[in-house]
DNA sequence: CTGAAAGCGCTTACAG
DNA sequence: CTGAAAGCGCTTACAG
């Protein structure tokens, strides 16, 4: 097996790839032209048998494999695309992972992604990133309230959708579910159920899922005719300590509340081990479905949302625009669904 | 605002970015040479503030943004390494692929994914499309059992780690659980509460995990003299209606078992649906921890791999690789840890 | 301090 | 059917 003379023939004594057969080596390994090569390569047509397979066996001996990066700098399309989620380990973002990169996989496009772990500058940062290594198109579940940062990439053509909540001071595509709806409907369920002291535990106020939840449960009780107290009503942070002292202080302060209704399956969580250890029951609706609700004693009655429905509706808006579809930018808003087991229909121990 | 006149001197009608501004638009805009662009671009020195300024002028005018597909080209490293996953959506692999994401950010790498679905030829379609694309490095959970076809890759540089299971036919890196270890000392475990008659239900049994927890089992039993029944194991899909059915017919045979010890997180959560429609008590140790296991009547006793810890040592294993480690590929076992909860304590209801 | 030339590994447009 | 030349947008090596 005798090397080629591509070892003595390059310069670059370190890079990483220094030693990877190019469509040259195999040129002349097979004594052809360089375009030829090319040509077996790609399949493309006009190319004697005999002459693909001298071609084919020379691309087999040196272990030839085509540098995408090299093609994609000619044709310019990159055949993948970006994805700036919030926390891969959030068993939320999992179905929408999936789904845009089902999407993704049946357009011959490759994901390329990373988390904002909630830091605005994280997100400008890896979204930038992303922008120069020329992605064709962004899928971002936004941290930052400003994104005109990513103007200037979606004036050159990056195609830019955004999920879970809206872009800000932009005007881009972007595909959300009802949370205000969802959070109404929540809350009416336990108001019809004879509640009337209901606390709400959200997330921080500045992102936009936990305003919209917020505001969704004003709704409700202000249709129910319900005053709120503003002890009822706890946003912040969603780390267990702190959620942990929220629902403490609503279940034991001066009107104690009879349900709560929490922000998002992260504060649930939270409040189903708080309600675990307390006395008296007290009714709960849970924004966000989570694995083993059912399971729970009682079932925990969720709002539920369609995180695969997400995902695979922005990669495709994404993909239609790709295609060349010169639509307006759209708000594409999904209907949650409120699931009963249990812990939503307890009627108050008052 | 004029435009320049770079739309005018392209060919090139079709192109994604075929308006985006290139370092020699900037030059020409700012009058001096490509190679001041690129000094102030990259920050490299020995460019007077004068001059840095014109061209940061003209960069910003123009809204440009360095492509790295181009830089990567001449370079030779991408800054980007490739994960190949099981599944996006399934709760182990989260923590696991953040774990993989940070040590990449901390190398300045950007990660490139997607998921064999389980499908060996999809794992190979996916790795090499990723070599293609030129990562420097790839970490793969195997869905097939034959990787000589990265030899090649391996061979011209992709430093590889294999995590969660082994590599087939060649000899590189991996990272693993002691799942041996771990399901023995499980099943031991429920031994030790009194049970004798005890099942195992897991994955399929060309899947390395399941076949190295099934041996686990045997183990235990055999260390306590205990002579297994055929029936009392069952190995296959984890889709729920399998595992309902290997479930009861194990509760229900000539022989019925006290307890049950699952192969992995989704056998255990089916099994868990099971037993809470049965009659009697079934103690029940599985393999994988997961949320809620805790709130769960009674809680489940599991062996808990460290999934994060997995990824956080296969990419820093690649990373020592690609910073000129030259060491010889090596096999690391992680421990587990069995985390009592109830329901592994359950003595026999005999 | 500054820049012209060559080259990374491909594809495009064109000519034989 | 085949291939030499030019170019994608950068960086490298070198010269002024």
């Amino acid at each position: 097996m005798p090397e080629t003379t591509r070892g003595a023939e390059r310069a670059n004594g370190t890079g990483r790839y220094g030693n990877r057969p190019t469509m040259k080596d195999v040129a002349a390994r097979a004594g052809v032209g360089l375009k030829t090569v090319s040509r077996v390569v790609n399949g493309e047509p006009g190319v004697t048998p005999d002459t693909e397979r001298r071609v084919q066996e020379a691309i087999d001996a040196l272990g030839f494999r085509r540098n995408d990066s090299a093609r994609v700098l000619r044709k310019g399309r990159t055949a993948s695309i970006g994805l700036v989620l919030e926390d891969l380990a959030d068993p939320f973002y999992g179905p929408l992972s999936r789904a845009v990169e089902e999407v993704a996989r049946a357009h011959g496009a490759l994901l390329i992604n990373g988390s904002s772990a909630e830091d605005p500058d994280r997100e400008r940062e890896l979204a930038l990133a992303l922008c120069a290594r020329r992605v064709d198109g962004l899928v971002v579940i936004p941290a930052g309230d400003d994104h005109r940062y990513l103007e200037p990439e979606m004036r050159a053509g990056v195609a830019t959708v955004f999920v879970d909540r809206p872009a800000a001071r932009i005007d881009a595509d972007v595909v959300l579910s009802d949370n205000f709806g969802g959070a109404r409907d929540g809350v009416a369920h336990l108001i019809a159920h004879g509640h009337r002291r209901i606390g709400f535990i959200g997330d921080m106020p500045n992102i936009h899922t936990a305003a919209e939840r917020l505001r969704g449960y004003r709704a409700a009780m202000e249709d129910a005719g319900i005053p709120v107290e503003d002890d009822w009503m706890s946003l912040g942070a969603t780390d267990p300590e702190r959620v942990r002292r929220a629902a403490e202080e609503m279940l034991t302060g001066p009107s104690p509340v009879t349900a709560i209704f929490t922000g998002n399956n992260r504060v649930t969580v939270t409040v189903i081990r708080v309600l675990a250890a307390h006395a008296r029951p007290v009714a709960l609706v849970g924004f966000d479905d989570f694995e083993l609700a059912d399971l729970l004693q009682p079932g925990v009655t969720v709002v539920a949302q369609d995180s695969a429905a997400l995902g695979r509706t922005a990669a495709e808006r994404l993909f239609r625009r790709l295609d060349g579809a010169l639509v307006a930018p759209e708000r594409i808003e999904l209907p949650t669904r409120l699931i009963e087991r249990g812990s939503g229909e307890l009627p108050p121990a008052d």
